[in-house]
DNA sequence: TAATTATTGCAATATAGTTGCGTTAGTGAT
DNA sequence: ATCACTAACGCAACTATATTGCAATAATTA
């Protein structure tokens, strides 16, 4: 019997207009179940089923434009993916230091968003925003 | 006789301890000018003063170390930098079409570095924060 | 002016992500 | 079940972004 976990996959998948083949489900299953935002590179060492760099850029791609997925923009070279909980909006910080990466979770995303139209002059629309937090984790603060 | 500009430059390098080189020189300036953010690439396109792309990226670095230049984490493949006018704190919103860029000026930055630290569990100092918009410009809705 | 060393440019390399294309395998219709 | 259609896949090659090592150059200090 498949796993609740496999069903809501499959079944995002399928919402989506995406064929239910193995790599896409493990590649949302392994998302899920990851806390942290994860490069292309992360998910290509961590995740046990493998699959090549393109098929993977190409799911991730597919899953950013569908909204399963959300692209975050944190300092350094690569993009981070993160699976999209419903109802779990949030932003990060991440620790100079060491990388640790925390989830803030008080956001007013529809009062950002409005003050940010009310000031604009040459804007009408927003569809999304990012923001991300860094500093020092208190451990490492300690050191 | 030196602009003005050139000026503030050179003791912009100076104060932080770097060799005002014609290189530097240009660069800042080059920068300073430029409202927008730019990618490394946009300014060895742009800029006349022509340098290697090693050096730039070397110069870049060290400015972005000492707070002469922020930068700025946008969707798509590279980094951009923008001259840090001080007291001039702000973010941007990026149209998904046109790649258009505005300022974003009301950004309380204490209150919210201050939200985070109360909410946070790991974490007891906040050194910045990236905060950018995507949409759709007036012009791009339009069409 | 000489000594010191930051800065520069070149060549090579690393890392992230993309394109083209022929093959494989889900899906929906028969 | 089988077939036709085409999304998804994997490989090779490629592009873009950024970094490292090293020898040459030039800004600064003594």
């Amino acid at each position: 019997m498949k796993s609740k976990d496999i069903l809501v996959c499959e079944e995002l998948l399928q919402e989506n207009g995406y064929r239910i083949t193995k790599g896409r489900v493990e590649l949302l299953m392994f998302l899920k179940q990851n806390k942290n935002p994860l490069s292309a590179g992360d998910i290509q060492k961590q995740m046990n089923y493998k699959m090549d760099k393109v098929t993977l850029y190409r799911a991730l791609e597919d899953f950013a434009t569908s909204k399963i997925v959300v692209r975050v923009n944190l300092q350094g070279a690569s993009t981070y993916y993160e699976f999209l909980h419903k109802d779990h909006h949030h932003h990060h910080i991440v620790c100079e230091k060491c990388g640790k990466i925390e989830d803030i979770k008080n956001c007013n995303q529809s009062n950002l968003q409005k003050e940010v139209l009310k000031h604009s002059k040459s804007f009408n629309t927003v569809n999304s925003h990012s923001l991300e937090f860094f500093g020092i984790c208190k451990l490492c603060n300690k050191k």
